[in-house]
DNA sequence: GATTTCACGTA
DNA sequence: CGTACGTGAAATCC
């Protein structure tokens, strides 16, 4: 064996895009490890997997490993403890994550292009054009067509224009653990413009930690990317026989289910003698509903549900609605497609979607109906750990528009008594009314007392018309985090206005839930637990039932430190509720 | 066959 | 005329 001790240096230097890359010498762990001493021990290392091995780099130089990738990232994770850096945490993190592995910190490239200049494209074209301030390239494409060709110079990365070559990094590209060498490379160079950027980012902190909000920001929703792929991973526990139970009450066991329907169906239409209509046709059912002397623009439910005490027709199209809804989305094709031999109901993560930068997962899992909660829990020697974040929003406002008088409402357990005390209006009415001013409803019973919140809360009042103007004015926001919010697309200035003004709140929002939940997940290792749901302002964890409480302090623990940089100086509180329990539904609601 | 509308579940 | 999301059935548009 040649001796391949020799680091290769890219032939353009670091932060010039057109930089023609070497094709690096192959590397033994020892050798990378010996290169790396110092200098990337929990500092950021790039990865890029293949087949064949594995594409790293650090400091500028890149290195290429041959050998099973698992086992690779896994030493080198143990002995650097590094942030690791890629294009995207699906690609690269699904086969560790399958493989066992689980890392402690990354840089998700596609999820901080995602923050920094907002869209969804994430991907690695995008991400590079970004960063180097060229233009956003097309969409990449399944299959290899002109534009890929087009862009290829044939040598090397990166093509005509600074931009990466589309036939370089494509699907198609052959995967030589050298060129992943050089992909890694791209990777870091994309990475260090990122955070150059977010560090140029306004910090609206009183007391910052050092570390630039944004950045902090970039370091959590990384790690909610990496969340995600977990989450997809293992799965959210359930009770299969007490699931199938609840369906076979429901709508009838998997064999007899077109009886059960027609059951069903004939409950309902028993009330409509001599009528023939399909029930799952909303225009037929508003002609019949007319005829009977309900005037309704659409058959929504809460449209109906007034008329529900006084006709038993109305009833029992709303009580077969629902059930319809579980046969239809939660019946026993959904179990059969999402829910695994190991019980465990799996789907897909997005880590920051739509304007509020929420996660957002597939198969059900977060519309899961409340009546199904009990078919969620933990097996036999664990116990599911749930927590929530009480008023988080209005709490959120508080901090991140700096009104002393909501902030100081934000120091109570409950916020809506001092709010309702300083609106002169009972509870409910305050309530209505804060949510009404971050929602933008402008008329109604809140009229009132958003009048009153003005007078009450005038920085907040001010920071959510500021939103909303700048949303009627397709000018584009950031969100407390660093997060940009795009603001010009085409639609109507009020709905756009409307859009801005809870996007604000709403993102911020997201970024605290997220930053808490990648505080808890380093947290759960020690304890052996898992994440298994999150839930907008709700975590769900799994741990063995003998540190259940430890979890449960945790997730407490987490929160205040958390909150502590996140909105340092704002003096605002933030509370959550937790409960220790074998079945989701027994927690409070 | 792909896209839109209606409806409803969660936060 | 409060926001966000995912999902499915039927209607609608090619």
């Amino acid at each position: 064996m040649e001796p391949a001790g020799r680091l290769v240096e890219p032939a353009g230097r670091l932060g010039e895009p057109a930089g023609r890359l070497v094709e690096p010498a192959h590397f033994d762990v020892a050798q990378v490890l010996a290169a790396l001493a110092g200098r990337a021990r929990s500092g950021v290392l790039a990865l890029v997997l293949v087949p064949a091995g594995i594409g790293l780099a650090a400091g500028g130089a890149s290195y290429a490993l041959v050998g099973e990738p698992v086992a690779l990232v896994a030493e080198l994770e143990a002995a650097l403890d590094p942030r690791w850096v890629w294009w995207d945490a699906r690609a690269t993190l699904t086969p560790l994550v399958a493989g066992g592995i689980r890392l402690r910190a990354c840089w998700d490239v596609a999820a901080v292009h995602r923050l920094l200049h907002g869209g969804r494209r994430g991907d690695a074209g995008s991400a590079w054009a970004a960063a180097f301030g060229l233009s956003e390239p097309a969409e990449p494409s399944a299959v290899l067509d002109l534009l890929d060709l087009a862009s290829s110079t044939g040598a090397g990365p990166v093509g005509e224009g600074g931009q990466l070559s589309r036939e370089w990094v494509g699907p198609w590209a052959e995967p030589t653990v050298g060129r992943a060498a050089q992909w890694a490379l791209l990777c870091l160079q994309v990475q260090q413009r990122q955070q150059a950027a977010l560090a140029g980012l306004p910090d609206g902190r009183a007391a910052p930690t050092g570390v630039p909000l944004a950045v902090l920001t970039a370091w959590s929703e990384s790690g909610a990317a990496l969340l995600g792929v977990e989450l997809a991973a293992d799965g959210l526990p359930l009770d299969r026989s007490a699931l199938s139970a609840l369906l076979v009450e429901l709508i009838g066991p998997p064999d007899e289910e077109s009886v059960a329907r027609a059951r069903r169906d004939a409950a309902v239409m028993a009330h409509f003698p001599d009528t023939r209509f399909d029930l799952r046709n909303p225009l037929q059912v508003r002609e019949l509903l007319v005829g009977l002397g309900f005037d309704v623009p659409d058959t929504r439910s809460w449209r109906l549900e007034p008329f529900r005490a006084t006709s038993p027709a109305v009833d029992a199209l709303l009580r077969w609605r629902k059930v319809e809804r579980v046969a239809t989305t939660y019946g026993w094709s959904w179990l059969a497609r999402h829910v695994g031999g190991d019980d465990r109901l799996r789907g897909e993560w997005v880590s920051a979607d739509g304007g509020g930068g929420r996660m957002t997962a597939s198969a059900g899992l977060h519309n899961l109906p409340a009546d199904l909660r009990v078919a969620v829990a933990a097996r036999s020697g664990w116990a599911l750990v749930r927590a929530d974040l009480g008023q988080v929003e209005p709490r959120v406002l508080a901090a991140i528009s700096g009104d002393v008088g909501l902030a100081e409402a934000g120091r109570e357990d409950d916020m809506y008594s001092p709010v309702a005390l300083a609106l002169g209006v009972d509870r409910p009415t305050a309530k209505v009314a804060v949510l009404a001013a971050m929602y933008g409803q402008t008329s109604g019973p809140a009229g009132e007392a958003l009048k009153r919140m003005d007078r009450a809360y005038p920085v907040a009042m001010a920071f959510l018309r500021a939103a909303e103007e700048s949303g009627r004015g397709r000018r584009d926001l950031r969100t407390w985090g660093g997060r940009r919010i795009r603001l010009d697309f085409e639609g109507d200035p009020g709905g756009r206005g409307r859009y801005a003004r809870n996007a604000t709140v709403q993102g911020a929002a997201a970024e605290l839930f997220k930053a808490w939940a990648a505080t808890v997940r380093a947290g759960l290792r020690p304890l052996g637990g898992q994440v298994v749901l999150c839930l907008h302002d709700e975590l769900l964890l799994h741990v063995p039932s003998a540190v259940a409480g430890d979890a449960a302090e945790l997730l407490l623990t987490a929160l205040e430190g958390t909150a502590a940089w996140w909105c340092a100086g704002s003096g605002v509180r933030f509370v959550a509720d937790v409960s220790v329990v074998q079945r989701w539904s027994e927690a409070k609601p």
